[in-house]
DNA sequence: GTCTATACGCCGATAGAC
DNA sequence: GTCTATCGGCGTATAGAC
């Protein structure tokens, strides 16, 4: 989101280009597998030490990154909230999303669905206590209360909602099933709604 | 296995004692986060060098562990599949199984469906390659030729059916269901298998 | 043949010069 | 804000004591 000066000297590097460089390396080969060095090559820089400019250490990353994932569903999550009133619909909107997102930044969704957060950041709570599993929590109360959704624990509902949708984007992320076929999308909806819906 | 000579000496240590300690720390602080200093504390020598008698390094441990879970699943769901006819008897012991485990061993089921393996062992074949996943296919197959299971992709079939039930342990691992809930395994088993079963 | 002592290389991290 | 220099920790590896 910078102007960019190509002209003159050793660009700054600025943290936006750390960061995604750091998502693209973390999504690759994981985190652990990941040294500073190389994070340093990607950006351009001779030694790993102007990063530490940008952050604090190599977790520091690690933990913006997340959050600003986080924050960036959240934010997401409040559209589609606002753009439709019932449950089926937000959630049919949030899984065209996540398929969206797989299709567009897979390193994303892979931070999302594949990473072990609490294996990076051990500090961090964990992702069901996090602003966006809050609000989903919440579609899914209204769903029942509203009797779109059958009347079961909200967590087992999540459960077995985004078990299925998570999974299935596992098998796209690994390449086994093909980004592109909307028929997987459609389907693995279909299968996630039966399972929580009403009758 | 050993006879246990409990007299004298500084007990020698089995290759057993090191695969047990090891599964113990990777799943309560992943396989990066320990160090073979670690391992070597937990099995109660001085030094590391006498794990490398019985490993190569590291990643031998994580292998061998692997590899012996991944055996012991594959004789489990041979026998499954010798005790009962129909598919819908084969993937209920199945997840009696996973459950059971979970409460028994749950690192056995953490590091089957928590752990990232690609991330561990990068050589690894993928799960979906491995010959416990290929009897399941094969189970999930014989399920839609013998019209117990709808007609659809078998690798969608299993998505879905193990989606939800990896989702459940998932949450059971974490703590944030209760292990003990009968409950939960049965109302998982029946999501799962009306997810993929016929009508 | 099992364990001990010790050294090497890589990575994360810090301090200070320009 | 980029680079030089340097440190400690860990995984790895080997040679030798019992």
């Amino acid at each position: 989101m910078d102007t960019e000066k190509k002209s003159k000297a050793k660009k700054p590097v600025t943290q936006d280009e750390i960061l995604l460089a750091s998502l693209k390396l973390f999504s690759e080969k994981g985190y652990f597998n990941t040294s500073l060095t190389e994070i340093k090559d990607a950006v351009g820089i001779k030694t790993t030490s102007g990063i530490y400019q940008h952050f604090k250490n190599k977790q520091a990353i690690a933990e913006v990154l997340f959050g600003n994932i986080i924050d960036s569903l959240s934010i997401s999550i409040d559209d589609i909230r606002r753009r439709n009133r019932k449950a089926s619909e937000q959630l049919r909107e949030f899984v065209d999303l996540l398929f969206r997102l797989t299709e567009e930044a897979p390193e994303i969704v892979h931070f999302l669905i594949i990473v072990n957060i609490k294996e990076i950041l051990p500090e961090h709570k964990p992702l069901l206590e996090t602003a966006p599993f809050n609000k989903i929590s919440r579609i899914i109360q209204n769903g029942i209360k509203d009797g779109e959704i059958r009347s079961i624990d909200p967590l087992l509902a999540y459960s077995y909602f985004f078990g299925i949708i998570s999974h299935t984007l596992r098998l796209v992320l690994s390449g086994d099933l093909p980004k592109e076929a909307d028929s997987y999308q459609s389907q693995a909806w279909l299968s996630a709604w039966s399972s929580i819906a009403k009758k």
